[in-house]
DNA sequence: TATTCGCATGTCTTTGAAAACATAAGTATA
DNA sequence: TATACTTATGTTTTCAAAGACATGCGAATA
């Protein structure tokens, strides 16, 4: 569903919002290491996200990553937008670039329900919901090591 | 959403399913020119269609590309299932091998709700339907020029 | 039964996403 | 202010999907 970059975004967001605060930031080993993510790959996307406000960081000693509240209100979607645009919430499900509301292809209306629903549940979904979740008991990659890689 | 491979197959069934029948069957240069996909591309992937019975084809003068009665009667999900296997309907959203129904990942109950509301839209969908929404004037590809192709 | 048409199949090439590498630049602290 | 630490950025490499090419095989028909 969602481009391999795109997963991981989703997986760093989520992760960098339950561990970096301001005082605390999250380094880049630590999040690739737990998102399980090559660590150059996952540098880059950052960057992304960092231009996009939707995580905040800081280079030096101590440096890392970390999330503001704002930022922590954001929405999924907003990730998704940043790293893979809106091709995916607004695009013709067979790639027909001819298809419009106007002209829809054959497929057209039964595509458009289930693009809608995925395009409001990740509107609607938080950054701050899944750290929530993750909190919670939902299982990431290594949640349960997360102490021992902090040491 | 759908691999490019999975775009083509889709398309193509539809044509095939409103142009070939086992009288008048549909040639590959028709197909590939109507549909707006790689000629050679298309004839790979018709051949994964016809292996899993979703089409048939016969070889030689007159010959070409038809659809029976019973593969009119299959729906989308086979389709992506034969070209994309069954990853998209019963994947984790965030790629993660270890996330399941036991261990979920934060983001697993949203996204089943998507995704099960995808898996039940292809599967409630037949390609027969999607053939009639062609015929009823949803736009295709070149569906006007069909006849004229077809000479 | 030979010829021609058109699908079937395997191999090669291209392209772009994904991943790795190398280096720059900023920040804290001794 | 020098050093160690950590993110930022540009370049290169890898790999799989996408697409092109060449040839094999089956069926109709003259």
């Amino acid at each position: 569903m969602f481009s391999k970059t795109c997963e991981y975004a989703i997986r760093a967001v989520i992760y960098i919002a339950s561990t970096g605060t301001m005082d605390n930031k999250t380094g880049m080993t630590e999040i690739s290491n737990n998102i399980e993510a090559p660590a150059h790959f996952t540098a880059k996307i950052l960057q992304t996200l960092v231009h996009n406000d939707i995580v905040s960081s800081q280079k030096g000693v101590n440096g890392g990553f970390y999330m503001n509240k704002v930022q922590r209100q954001k929405h999924l979607i907003d990730i998704v937008r940043a790293v893979d645009g809106d091709t995916l919430f607004s695009g013709c499900g067979l790639g027909l670039s001819t298809c419009s509301e106007e002209e829809p292809c054959p497929f057209h209306e039964k595509y458009k329900v289930v693009r809608n629903n995925l395009k409001n549940m990740m509107e609607s979904t938080s950054i701050d919901d899944m750290s929530k979740q993750l909190k919670k008991g939902r299982k990431f990659v290594r949640l349960e090591e997360m102490s021992k890689n902090e040491q």
